[in-house]
DNA sequence: GTAATTGTTCATGT
DNA sequence: CACATGAACAATTA
């Protein structure tokens, strides 16, 4: 699940539940979900801590310890955070669980163990190490103009390249283009001024109706496309027509051919 | 058995 | 360097 809305429900999630308990034990059950750290160095490293502070940059969940030191989550395909009271409650693909002084735990659940934990000492550091782009949500317009301009890819590359801008990723750059009706094939650089705009507008808006419906593709608008993604799906917006898919970036990309056309203009 | 899956990184080629 | 593609990682489902 987790594209920026799905960790930004993580992230409020944490706030929550899980601020400001004492840890008592940490087992990590899977190490390959740890980075450069023995599982006994970070599990030692967490005891008796709190967490007192989340933040959530693109696709990733930090939270602050007490000794000022963050642990990282990134959820890769599959992963999900859950709080419980009873360990019979506990996840079937926990990888990471958390006991709090209070009993309660925090599960961190990676089906597919794409995702990762790690712990770092400098988030601002840590996000430059990576390379990792503005906020999806908080990137200004002009960093946004300034950082198409040049570029050739196809819009939908863009929107997932984590290094340019982050948080989207299959899901919801499909919906993005989809709502600016724009073929996500559209090289980037031929596309009008007028239509950028609304494309820069677009991503906000689809995220934060994202964020809004806690993420439950159920509950999205009636127009989105994003519960239409599948076989034999078709356009919410006229029932006649299938929607095609094409390989973009190696991910399968759902559009509306009526409603997304290529379009040739020059900016 | 085959293909596909909300992510990222690496190798390779243009 | 910019960009596209396919493989790899792993588990599960249609």
């Amino acid at each position: 699940m987790p594209e920026l809305p799905e960790v930004e429900k993580y992230k409020r999630y944490v706030d929550y539940y899980a601020l400001n308990q004492k840890i008592r034990t940490v087992t990590i059950r899977n190490t390959k979900i740890l980075q450069n750290i023995s599982k006994h160095k970070f599990e030692s490293i967490l005891l008796d801590q709190q967490f007192i502070e989340t933040r959530r940059i693109g696709k990733y969940l930090f939270l602050r310890l007490s000794d000022d030191n963050w642990l990282v989550f990134h959820f890769g395909m599959t992963g999900n955070i859950y709080y419980f009271k009873n360990l019979k409650q506990e996840p079937n693909h926990s990888r990471l669980l958390i006991r709090f002084t209070n009993n309660n735990y925090l599960s961190y659940d990676c089906q597919r163990l794409f995702g990762f934990v790690r712990l770092i000492k400098n988030l601002n550091k840590y996000r430059f190490q990576i390379q990792l782009g503005s906020d999806a949500l908080f990137i200004s317009k002009k960093e946004f103009l300034q950082k198409i301009d040049k570029r050739t890819a196809k819009v939908k590359s863009v929107l997932m390249n984590q290094h340019f801008l982050s948080g989207i990723g299959n899901i919801y750059a499909d919906e993005i283009c989809f709502q600016t009706r724009i073929h996500p094939a559209q090289p980037i650089n031929k596309i009008s001024t007028k239509k950028i705009d609304e494309l820069y507008n677009t991503i906000s808006t689809v995220l934060n109706t994202a964020i809004y419906y806690q993420a439950d593709f159920s509950k999205y608008p009636k127009e989105y496309i994003i519960p239409h993604r599948k076989k034999n799906g078709n356009c919410p917006l006229n029932k006649k027509h299938d929607l095609k898919t094409i390989k973009i970036s190696g991910r399968t990309t759902y559009y509306c051919p009526i409603h997304q056309k290529k379009i040739n203009k020059r900016k």
